[in-house]
DNA sequence: ATGAAAGCGCTAACAT
DNA sequence: ATGTTAGCGCTTTCAT
């Protein structure tokens, strides 16, 4: 009706139905008290002009945004978007927006994408990226937002954080490995940046013991085939191998189809995450699952309970679960 | 220093620093003449003082958030992730930050977002759902800003849009599978939302002619997998198919597998998209490469034009490219 | 080179 | 039940 012309405002809206700005602001709040009729004029005027109310002057006014600045460490990673719709699904039904920073890897894209929230003046930052937890740490807490760390933790520090029981995790790969006769056992681990993966890879060592061989796979497709191709040197069939995650094993495990080496038969291999191509992909591959979309959910509530005022501190460890598929079906157990 | 303080605002600095408010703001647009002692006092009043100019209330007084909205259908869907880093990359280093609105596949939330997208006054916005184009063609060119479609159009509107030159590619996908000897070919579609699955179908069709069997897969990993099963019903290899996108195809791979039908020896399959799984999966994938990250730079582009004020129309296509893998590796040809 | 003052669109006392 | 007014933190004329 009105084209391309900036939206109206309140004031327009206040004159178009004879009223004040402060009684437009009562019908668009619907708290305090507006005659039937009153209302139904201002409504009319806001449905002729298009009227939508300018959420950053709001924000101004009421000094507090809404909006909830979410930085991961690189969103294409598989395990980021489950991440993102727990969150925002939460987020959203708070009536909050969600801000996405993506570091897309760079240590200094996430700093300056820090900075940008910051400016935005985001009611607070959820971080699921150890690696700035970590370059951060020291300033974290004298933050002039609440922050809540997703998938990493800083411990010792009072900072709430929501994580998956990783050790736990990878005390169940190995179990499971050695439980279908695969003796050996090897990691492949993910990027020095990842505490997750240190995580892992002790509890693959409370079951394995210190000798365990591991080399690095990145934590991505191809990070996992070189990994593989490496091992394939020094170690000789059959084993076990536990990855840091299922990005990690579908590359070990493409990586195990040029090889020739026969999964499951003669090699195990166990990922993390449970992304859903982990099912499709042939052979299925048996994984820890962790619930990627309640670590999101649980993140969103407990900024709402930060933002209500509550003192939250510490860390929620949800608990992961083995779910057992192809990769790791040996044939005589 | 000032713990969880409120930021300090523009006039802290300037009392501070012993000068008015105009001279900090002068400072901070790095625009207007300012004296090298008098710059130096209030850039040591911001550093002490930890001052982050607020961009909310800079946003009101400019009438411009330097804020492009982002609107995918479901940043689950692994192509999406690639197209925002491609318009995070380029809007980024135009100074402007992306506010992303994850529609999660519910028209619903959509709908949602572009409204939560248009009052927080984002200066433009990018939609990546063809649903929503449609749903929302009427009234998207009587925006309150610059629209840009990015891998949907809307033939016959004004509106920009990018997207890849899907018949193109479905041309492609099924020359190749004849070239390479499978000579019977059947489609999986996507989902009826997706506009695109039409027009790779009609490429399809320009090949091999309208008597094209073809069945629904929903654009997912599972659809792909009932897909397949649902076609074996009907269809006995050796044939070729050409799936609406790769997640769709490997399902079909994993489908095919528990078929216990060959592939690529008794079953051809070309995907869509070049997602960075394809190389992995077994037998890895061919595929029709589309430049999801050039389109997200082309897209942030020629929001950069429109805000400039440029007008600018019509659609942009990007070619695509066949990418032959083993999925297709006929073995006598 | 710098300051004073108005105003962006909204909300919340405080009046009436 | 409704209006008046001040002010959120910034930028930008217009003076000086």
């Amino acid at each position: 009706m009105e084209g391309k012309s900036i939206s109206a405002t309140i004031s327009d809206v206040a004159e178009l139905a004879g009223v004040s700005t402060a009684t437009v602001s009562r019908v668009l709040s619907g708290a305090a008290s507006v005659r039937p009729d009153t209302q139904q004029r201002v409504e009319d005027a806001m449905a002729r002009l298009n009227y939508r109310p300018s959420a950053v002057a709001r924000s101004l006014r009421m000094q507090s945004t809404a909006v909830i600045g979410l930085i991961v460490t690189d969103i294409t990673n598989p395990f980021y978007p489950d991440l993102v719709r727990g969150m925002e699904d939460e987020i959203l039904q708070q009536g909050r927006s969600v801000l996405l920073g993506n570091g897309a890897g760079s240590a200094d894209r996430e700093q300056r994408y820090l900075d940008v929230l910051l400016e935005r003046r985001v009611d607070a930052v959820v971080v699921a990226s150890s690696g700035l937890a970590e370059r951060y740490a020291a300033r974290l807490d004298e933050f002039p937002v609440p922050v809540v760390l997703v998938n990493t933790d800083l411990p010792g520090r009072p900072l709430p954080a929501v994580i998956a029981d990783s050790r736990s995790g990878g005390r169940l790969a190995a179990e499971h490995l050695l439980s279908r006769g695969y003796t050996r056992i090897v990691y492949i681990s993910g990027g020095s940046e990842s505490k997750d993966t240190s995580q892992r890879q002790a509890g693959v060592v409370d079951v394995v013991g210190d000798a365990l061989t591991t080399v690095d796979g990145g934590g991505h497709l191809d990070g996992g085939a070189r990994a593989m191709h490496h091992l394939a040197e020094s170690v000789e069939p059959p084993f076990g191998i536990v990855a840091h995650n299922d990005l990690t094993a579908i590359g070990a495990l493409a990586a195990l189809h040029e090889l020739g080496w026969d999964v499951p038969a003669q090699v195990g291999v166990v990922g993390f995450d449970d992304i859903a191509m982990s099912r499709f992909v042939t052979p299925s591959l048996t994984t820890i699952f962790q619930d990627k979309y309640g670590m999101g959910v649980v993140a969103a509530q407990t900024v709402d309970r930060l933002l209500a005022g509550e003192k939250v501190e510490g860390t929620t460890v949800l608990p992961v679960e083995l779910i057992a598929r192809a990769s790791t079906d040996r044939p005589e157990t």
